[in-house]
DNA sequence: GGCATACGACTACGTATGTAGATAGTAATC
DNA sequence: GATTACTATCTACATACGTAGTCGTATGCC
């Protein structure tokens, strides 16, 4: 359940986490325009996912239905914490300030961030 | 130069990044204790280093002494990037409100977020 | 000059990942 | 009942990554 969903697989996730569940088939429509991938592509990563315990395969007939077990919020946080353990010593603020300082931070974000940060500090 | 660094590269960038140029010797040698590593190892992530050139390797007698090429603020920002684009839709404070959901926010966190915020907007 | 040592280059090997083809079973259709 | 279509399973294969061993050569010491 610890296991690491990979990029291709985290575009696969996503579609599960908006909908779900779906059958293999279904995914693979879902991930047209997104990706290009054959349907055998999507399936193989719908197997990897079950395999590491991340979507849930229900039998429907003669086909399974994947569900998500893994939390996106989870999932987020952890991947986050991990980059920010990685790169900026455990410290946000950091993180934070180098996107800031890049012109990456749209003044939405700026604001959005500051009401975020009053309520947090309240 | 857009190529990845990967993890185990990346201890041997931060090693580079603290200091440079060091030899491959050297970079082993601060990194006993972080990370348990043979000699080879060390020497086979500086020469795929090389080859993305994310590193310079200067030819110094019989040996080379190696220095990034790739700028430390410059990896993390692209790092931060990748992950709120995939994760977050690209936007910034859902980041922060999630790691602050799951209270991995210390309150130094939030006050030097304060202070940056503030300085941001001002 | 011969031997130990230090160094880079080449090779290796298991696992993960991206991407997909081939195959076999089953259900539906003619 | 035979053909068709859909589904999952198995197999495949290139590249990346983590980790390291081997080899050849240059160097320094005795």
């Amino acid at each position: 359940m610890a296991e690491r969903i990979s990029e291709s697989e985290l575009a696969v996730m996503e579609v599960l986490w908006e909908t779900s569940p779906l059958s293999a088939a279904d995914v693979g429509q879902r991930l047209e325009g997104a990706r290009d991938w054959s349907l055998q592509t999507v399936k193989t990563l719908l197997s990897r996912l079950v395999a590491k315990g991340a979507v849930a395969a229900e039998e429907d007939g003669r086909r399974y239905l994947y569900a998500p077990l893994v939390d996106r919020a989870d999932h987020s946080i952890r991947e986050s914490r991990r980059l920010v353990d990685r790169l900026f010593g455990g410290r946000v603020s950091p993180l934070v300030a180098q996107l800031a300082e890049a012109e990456t931070l749209s003044d939405d974000d700026i604001a959005e961030l500051k009401a975020l940060i009053d309520r947090l500090g309240a």
